[in-house]
DNA sequence: TAGGTGACGGACC
DNA sequence: CGGTCCGCCACCT
């Protein structure tokens, strides 16, 4: 059960993301109380059922590149297709402006998951070091 | 069951 | 800039 909750805090915090700006996994991680779990965003996304309201295609990682895979079985492009739509220019290496358009979220607005229930505990996501 | 592989990220060179 | 290592942990042999 604990993963199903996870994935649905990662959605809940990705459908925050405005139209036209980026997020980064690890700042979808921080902001559901899971900081360090980047790698486990990226799961839950691949997890998300498509096609979906869930703006996912606006999560990319730090390097500010869509992180392309072979085994994302084209959704890579499809992402890619996506930002370039909503007006990111994006490269054929999948690098786009970061800093232009990254998301800084409102204080309200993070406060708001970091307070929601951190699932039944089951104890993965550290704790000791969230004093970050 | 052990070991390899990532939709990650940060440190370091 | 690029490349390597490492911690992380779910998934898949």
């Amino acid at each position: 059960m604990g993963q199903a909750s996870f994935d649905l805090r990662v959605w809940d915090a990705v459908s925050l993301i405005p139209f036209g700006q980026l997020a980064t996994y690890g700042q979808i991680a921080e902001l559901i109380g899971a900081y360090g779990c980047a790698r486990q965003v990226g799961w839950a996304l691949r997890r998300l059922p498509l096609p979906s309201a869930v703006p996912w295609h606006r999560v990319v990682n730090a390097k500010g590149k869509i992180s392309m895979s072979l085994s994302r079985e084209g959704s890579d492009w499809m992402q890619r297709e996506m930002l370039i739509t909503e007006g990111i220019p994006v490269d054929l290496e999948g690098v786009l402006q970061l800093q232009q358009h990254h998301w800084r979220p409102k204080l309200s607005e993070g406060q708001c998951l970091e307070l929601a229930p951190q699932g039944a505990s089951s104890g993965r996501f550290r704790s000791a070091q969230d004093a970050h």
